[in-house]
DNA sequence: CCTTGAAATTGACGTAACGTCAAGGTGTAG
DNA sequence: CTACACCTTGACGTTACGTCAATTTCAAGG
């Protein structure tokens, strides 16, 4: 079988130009040129194009690729441990960038929220307000007026970067959150991790020592319970999530 | 404070030829230029690089770049979530071509393995005697001759890619191995999910039906009692690795 | 046989973000 | 006055092609 450079272009889903170039760069010649100056591709050629292709996604240059192909005795365990250090390290600094971009989104939407005073003292209040019914009582009894007080001030003073890591921490636990949904299983590491995740968040809202795990299991009861709780969970993550929180946290604050 | 180009450069860490590029494509003009034609930048421009750096380090383009900063409007958020976006596919990407490589890599060991008939009659030859030396007599017990004679032929008749497979899943338990041992924690989740890997991992070796928790605990006891193992493992992992595991594969058969 | 449209050719410029000379002017310290 | 460091504006090189443009060839239909 003998190939134009359109249809072997068609076949490999190249450009005709691709090939061109590649020619042009002697990486993939043509068997033949035929008495009109067209180029003819054969088998051989597929079969080089394939290899060249399969490097080219492992983002190897035109050069390295040429370099695997050519010289016999090429080590390629060794260019792919190589390519792999390299893609490892790419990835590395990915990883870095998408977690400084996720910082900066915080951190903008965190400093759009605290520049619009408005919003956030009524959102302030909101939250002073739901945590003082919900919890008033339960620590009140527990350990007095100071520690109501104190509590209060909690996020009443809470800073900007406190803010941005509550961000962060919530959306890692909605992640969890859907994972859990999706295998729907409370038990799961995803759900624990939410639970756990979730813990981590309640610590910016809740005074310092103030943390119990029946005050956590009846937190998470609460989301279930109140409307406007399980309807924030539902839009920010899905369907069920409230209560999948609420039985991860069952789970969570039963264990050790 | 004004600079002049090469003090910026040098304070922002880039070179010069990048700031009359800057100038070039209006990017970042200088505040003036001076009688010779010297550019002359002044605090508002160190500023702007800043955030011009910031910018590209997070893998903006510097025409989206002169757009964040030039349009007062921009959307800051709208743009970070986007590129955020943009950053996981390409992560996603990343982890794909990893895997790949990974894979490919393991092939081509696995294909110099295999092509070596020798090394490879020898290495089978070894795992056989191991194999019905330490476990013959259990496995006879239990399942009788005629599983001992299935179990010698699992590994004898086992084909490339499953060869394969037992390379990568070994590798990924030697990762988390690792991890466990940096935490010295064999109940840890990455101890956890080396035990379950090396479960895997057996599955390939053992004839269908006949892991238990016992023999697998009990091969782990092997890997510190023998020599040959333990030796092995410490040069793949770290000092301790055998000892780790079964430790950690102890936990993981006492579980559920 | 002629026409026509698809497919082939080479050539050249454009892309992104600079690196790297080259040729020549400027500033300042000794 | 003379080095010598620093400044300027070109202009070409890099990577892996995309995108015209001008021209030639092939295969099919009238």
């Amino acid at each position: 079988m003998s190939y134009t450079i359109k249809q072997l272009s068609q076949l490999a889903g190249v450009s005709g130009r691709t090939l061109r170039f590649y020619d042009k760069i002697d990486l993939l010649k043509p068997e033949s040129i035929n008495a009109s100056g067209y180029r003819i591709y054969g088998p051989k050629q597929v079969d080089r194009l394939q290899q060249i292709l399969f490097f080219r996604e492992l983002k190897f240059s035109l050069k390295e690729i040429k370099d695997i192909l050519s010289a016999t005795d090429f080590n390629l365990v060794e260019a792919l441990t190589e390519q792999h250090k390299k893609l490892s390290e790419e990835k590395e600094r990915l990883d870095q960038l998408i977690a400084t971009v996720e910082k900066t989104l915080a951190s903008q939407k965190g400093e759009t929220f605290m520049t619009d005073q408005e919003k956030f003292a009524g959102f302030k209040k909101k939250m002073l307000d739901q945590n003082e019914q919900t919890y008033g009582k339960e620590i009140r009894e527990k350990y007095g007026d100071e520690a109501v007080k104190q509590f209060n001030q909690q996020f009443a003073n809470m800073g900007k970067e406190d803010y941005e890591a509550t961000v962060v921490i919530q959306k890692a636990m909605f992640k969890n959150l859907k994972k859990a949904l999706e295998r729907n299983d409370p038990a799961s590491s995803y759900a624990q991790k939410a639970a756990d995740l979730h813990r981590q968040w309640l610590s910016y809202f809740w005074p310092k020592g103030t943390y119990s795990k029946k005050a956590h299991a009846g937190l998470a009861q609460m989301y279930v319970d109140d409307p406007r709780f399980a309807k924030y969970y539902e839009k920010n993550v899905a369907e069920g999530a409230a209560k999948m929180l609420r039985d991860a946290v069952r789970i969570y604050t039963s264990q050790s």
